[in-house]
DNA sequence: CACTTGACCTGTCCGC
DNA sequence: TGCGGACAGGTCAAGT
């Protein structure tokens, strides 16, 4: 589920209470989600947190950095001091804190923790050098460009409309799987895209180097504006996404098709919601209004 | 090389 | 009620 929307909203929270902060121990409970010596992060302060696609970094004052991608059910939530809203525990919190499903905690300065949380153990946690994060991750070396979804705070590699028009024509195929493959374009995942594309009433298994220019340009425009929906919503929490503080997004009662199967086009166009599978993965459109 | 499929995991939901 | 099986989705290795 976390996809760029929702991984931001995590990257936003751990700015806030992990900056500053020092590491003082890690407790490292299920080994294959940890890669590289925890070693490298006792004693560093937090300096940043950046994102890259669904990929987060956390730089650390002591020239390592800690590289964490969460797949579908990793969460990371904080409790610490300065935690000022002490939230209920969240449901979506399987096992409890500290539970069968935490897999890894970082202990910090002032008695704070930063659980890591997966019930699927699909997300990981790399130790990498921080001038060096590029030779030392293949997925960050791999990853295409990044859609802005904050013009005042672009990123490093930002998708415009000539780099997004040429993947796409480069192509063979379908428009939905490009647009989901993270070396083409970062941080889209299966619910924005299904979503972008019926704002723009492409179908999904159109072949990606079919689409005509003013398709792309619509297209292009639509994943900015779902992404930074989603963004405004705090991200889509259906399955296990909740941000470090407990909170959880709604952009799941707002999705335009993405889990809608049988349900009536929003278009008011009398089309029925189908879901089929594209690349093995669940895929919802509008037959009526995304005609091939 | 370009693209698709299966594996990785476990909880949940559906049908019998 | 219990049980088997399909399904969920992000990424990578293996397969076509």
């Amino acid at each position: 589920m976390p996809e760029l929307p929702e991984v931001e909203s995590i990257r936003l929270q751990l700015e806030k209470y992990l900056v500053d902060h020092v590491i003082k121990d890690v407790e490292i409970r299920y080994h294959k989600c940890f890669q590289g010596s925890k070693k490298d992060l006792i004693g560093g302060k937090v300096k940043q947190v950046r994102r890259f696609g669904k990929v987060l970094v956390i730089d650390l004052d002591n020239r390592y950095s800690m590289l964490i991608h969460v797949r579908m059910t990793g969460q990371l939530i904080y409790k610490g001091p300065n935690l000022k809203k002490v939230q209920k525990l969240s449901e979506k919190v399987k096992g409890g804190l500290g539970g069968k499903h935490t897999h890894v905690i970082f202990h910090l300065d002032y008695g704070g923790k930063l659980y890591y949380n997966d019930v699927r153990k699909f997300g990981w946690i790399k130790v990498a050098v921080s001038s060096k994060l590029k030779a030392e991750s293949k997925f960050l070396k791999k990853l295409g460009p990044e859609p802005v979804i904050d013009k005042d705070n672009p990123p490093e590699n930002p998708l415009t409309l000539e780099k997004f028009a040429t993947v796409v024509q480069a192509s063979g195929t379908s428009i939905k799987s490009l647009l989901m493959d993270q070396k083409k374009i970062a941080g889209v995942g299966n619910i924005y895209a299904n979503d972008a594309l019926w704002l723009v009433k492409i179908n999904p298994t159109k072949v990606s180097k079919k689409l005509g220019t003013e398709e792309i340009k619509k297209l292009f425009k639509a994943l900015e504006k779902v992404l930074k929906e989603g963004i405004k919503r705090g991200g889509a929490s259906e399955i296990a996404f909740i941000t470090p503080d407990g909170t959880e997004g709604n952009y799941q009662d707002f999705t335009l098709v993405y889990g809608k199967e049988r349900e009536l086009c929003l278009n008011n166009c009398g089309g029925k919601i189908k879901k089929i599978k594209i690349s093995g993965r669940g895929t919802y459109y509008c037959p009526n209004c995304q005609k091939l």
